[in-house]
DNA sequence: TCTGGGGTCCTAGGACCC
DNA sequence: TCTGGGGTCCTAGGACCC
């Protein structure tokens, strides 16, 4: 892309990013074309208290159902709702489909969920325009996969993110540091990405009620209500956004966990036992086809006032057995449980580890002998030469994996989305 | 008949070491 | 007997996002 002005042109960037519309509602029309125009929702367990809306039409949220509320509700703002239960392997499928197509164009692709991603198109689009592209993009998706979408294009993650925002559905929206002033800074604080509800009354307190009161506030200020948060959020509200768009991203990943609500409030043992013994069957399942184990285990506990706690604690040696994480999460349950009514329970492990690198039978023995000289050695290759493997106690794991491998823990392209069930 | 489930990142305080 | 301050690790909780 030519750039305009006395900038620096190698680091000027042409950053999209791709919002995919109401998608699985969409995918399902893409399966089912009589379903297109009706009010549809994709809802899970919907005879149970669980059955929330996951996504919805456009045509649904004309008549106000939106994302999260209980099935019952919506089906009282629209009662001719049509409910289709989720096919998650349908989604995965879609998104998998429509980040090969932006990797056709270029590898520098980051998927952050399953139905939107960043592009860096700046090397791509030497000769093209982006415009141009950004509409390619988005007929394609519509004729090769019958699903819509918004792209934002703007210099940087931050503000395409934003852009895409701003028309729904199928916008295609530039956003330039020269629009800033015209185009994002008269949004409400709230529209701004990384503040939330439980902090808008916070920010209005300071009457900072636009994006644009953001961007111009006094930075002292800022720190010492929110903290780097604060600075980070002034720093994009004035369009500056350094981070990358990261394809490696995705293999990435810092915990694993699974939590379920009940299908009553309970305080019976028996129940609550089983149902942590069947977290840790399913989080065993997935440590195992990622090949990570783990040094870290929490459980949490939501009560029937919806307080929610969390236990969690370090081991000595990883684990990703059921056997394991079940005599784990039971030992912090314990400990957190003082008898009331609980409403959900959830298992989740972090460090992780690969498991090559987590053989549990190290001899500890030599290991605790040698601690002091251990502690000295810098790479794995050192390890390995003293002694024989790579196993290294977890405060210098991750630190030598950095340094020496240059390599993070990974597995095929998967993640949440697109390992199957 | 209120409110799912998967995550990431940040903060704050205490323990511990130097 | 009394005493400083920095750094790191661990745990708990909370905000936020899709």
């Amino acid at each position: 892309m030519k750039l305009k002005g006395g900038g620096d042109l190698s680091k000027s960037r042409v950053i999209f990013h791709i919002d995919m519309n109401s998608f699985y509602a969409s995918v399902e029309m893409a399966y089912n074309p009589k379903l297109k125009g009706k009010p549809i929702a994709i809802a899970g367990n919907v005879e149970k208290r669980k059955g929330i809306i996951v996504t919805s039409s456009y045509e649904a949220r004309a008549k106000g159902v939106k994302t999260t509320m209980p099935v019952w509700q919506a089906m009282k703002l629209c009662p001719n709702l049509m409910l289709i239960p989720p096919n998650f392997s349908r989604y995965k499928a879609a998104s998998q489909a429509l980040f090969d197509l932006l990797k056709g164009y270029t590898p520098l692709v980051e998927p952050v969920s399953i139905d939107e991603g960043y592009v860096d198109a700046t090397f791509y689009l030497k000769e093209g325009h982006p415009v141009q592209l950004a509409k390619e993009i988005q007929q394609r998706l519509l004729d090769e996969m019958d699903l819509p979408c918004s792209i934002g294009i703007a210099p940087n993650k931050f503000l395409a993110k934003m852009a895409s925002d701003m028309q729904k559905p199928k916008g295609l929206t530039i956003l330039r540091k020269r629009d800033l002033k015209d185009k994002l800074w008269p949004l409400d604080i709230r529209e701004m990405h990384g503040i939330g509800k439980r902090t808008v009354e916070k920010w209005k307190k300071l009457h900072i009620m636009t994006i644009g009161d953001l961007a111009n506030a006094d930075k002292k200020l800022l720190e010492q209500h929110f903290g780097v948060n604060g600075l980070r959020l002034h720093e994009r509200a004035n369009g500056n956004d350094l981070r990358e768009v990261d394809p490696d991203s995705i293999y990435e990943f810092k915990s694993i966990g699974h939590s379920s609500t009940l299908s009553s409030d309970t305080i019976n043992e028996v129940k609550i036992r089983n149902e942590l013994k069947r977290l840790a069957g399913l989080v065993e399942r997935r440590l195992k086809r990622k090949k990570v184990c783990a040094y870290g285990i929490q459980i949490m506990v939501r009560y029937a006032n919806w307080k929610t706690i969390t236990k969690s604690h370090k081991v000595e040696n990883p684990i990703q057995d059921e056997q394991d994480l079940y005599k784990e999460s039971l030992y912090l349950f314990n400990i957190a449980w003082k008898g009331d009514y609980i409403r959900l329970l959830g298992i989740s492990t972090y460090d992780l580890i690969e498991q090559e690198h987590a053989y549990k039978q190290l001899d500890l023995f030599n290991y605790k002998e040698d601690e002091k000289k251990y502690k000295l050695l810098e790479t794995v290759g050192q390890l390995k030469e003293k002694y024989g493997h790579t196993i290294f106690p977890q405060a210098n794991a991750q630190k030598v994996e950095i340094n020496e491998q240059n390599e993070t823990l990974r597995t095929s392209f998967q993640r949440d989305f697109l390992d199957e069930q």
